[in-house]
DNA sequence: CCGAGTCGAGACGCAACCGTTCCGTCTCGT
DNA sequence: ACGAGACGGAACGGTTGCGTCTCGACTCGG
């Protein structure tokens, strides 16, 4: 039952976005009443946050491939199995743009989301600094944003498709990138 | 008149996002009749692709600064720039995220706003190469996105500041892309 | 000085949701 | 067999926004 609102839940976020979210459609897609929702949960944004995060926290493998190139190229293609996925594409960007008015939901979603992911990339600089791959002293801070911001802005925002070595390649600069 | 609820308009397109705007409270702020705003533009989606194309394309600049560097770092500076003016770093991540539900907006916005930047920086590109910085066979796909990605990323998504040497560093790591 | 056009204000009927409350049903554990 | 509790469904009053329409006031060109 939880199971069943929950994808009602995700289905409607993706079609309508979070501000147009409307429990009543929640609840009709999920076959509930209203009130099964209102027993689980307080508000929408409560929902939302639970929700949100409890699939967010799992999807945090840290493969360590061996290589830089092969920890880069990993990080690059999970992250576009998942904006290449139906839902998430709708939905990330949508709690993005709400998170800039909502701060309750900005700061719910950020810590579980950006700092899980932001650790994990922080992770791939750090064991190719140990493998002396890259220097110690690599602006790390930089990396970041080169390694999540290209195909980001891609993918969510351009919404162009990828060609099948687009990964190969974009792993080529960032690391071209990185030692420069 | 039309000024005074196009002010109105962005505002609360900045404050509420798309989907919540009531064109009631638009013409509220702006101290005006709805009839004022009906007489002018059909609905909302008409007023948003009015208005927002008219604001986006007359921010495309192209100055030629004699070097890949300069040229790039100009192009970060401008989008910089605006993201980080109060209105536009709202309204932008919403408008895109709205775009990917409604096709209509989409296509309004895209063949306004994304093709004036993507000719903008097609162009940075073609001027080095002309120039000899970079090879003729230069990635161009990868290039655009190197150029806006990282950059959007930061400032749009994570909100993250930037410390005042940023855009150089950024510029230097992107010229190593380009010419790996 | 007058009539056409625009103005702000807001009432109108309509629709969508809100969050709550009440049904009658169904499924449990005991 | 029975009672507790969650279920789907529907209705409640209240709020919000839609798009239309009607006011009376203002401004100007002729």
């Amino acid at each position: 039952m939880t199971e069943a609102i929950a994808a009602a839940f995700f289905e409607e976020l993706a079609s309508a976005g979070y501000a147009r979210l409307s429990l009543e459609a929640v609840a009709k897609r999920a076959g509930a009443g209203k009130a099964a929702i209102y027993r689980r949960w307080t508000s929408k944004l409560d929902m939302t946050v639970d929700l949100v995060s409890a699939v967010a926290v799992d999807a945090s493998g840290t493969t360590d491939t061996g290589t830089l190139r092969g920890d880069v190229l990993a990080f690059l293609t999970d992250v576009a199995d998942a904006l290449n996925q139906r839902l998430p594409a709708r939905i990330i960007p949508d709690l993005i743009a709400e998170g800039g008015r909502s701060p309750e939901l900005a700061e719910a979603l950020f810590t579980t989301v950006r700092d899980t992911r932001r650790t994990k990339a922080t992770r791939i600089l750090e064991r190719a600094i140990e493998r002396g791959e890259l220097p110690a002293d690599v602006d790390r801070e930089l990396a970041l944003d080169l390694l999540a911001g290209p195909l980001y802005w891609r993918l969510a925002v351009t919404h162009t498709p990828t060609a099948p070595d687009y990964l190969d390649r974009l792993t080529d600069k960032l690391i071209a990138a990185f030692s420069a």
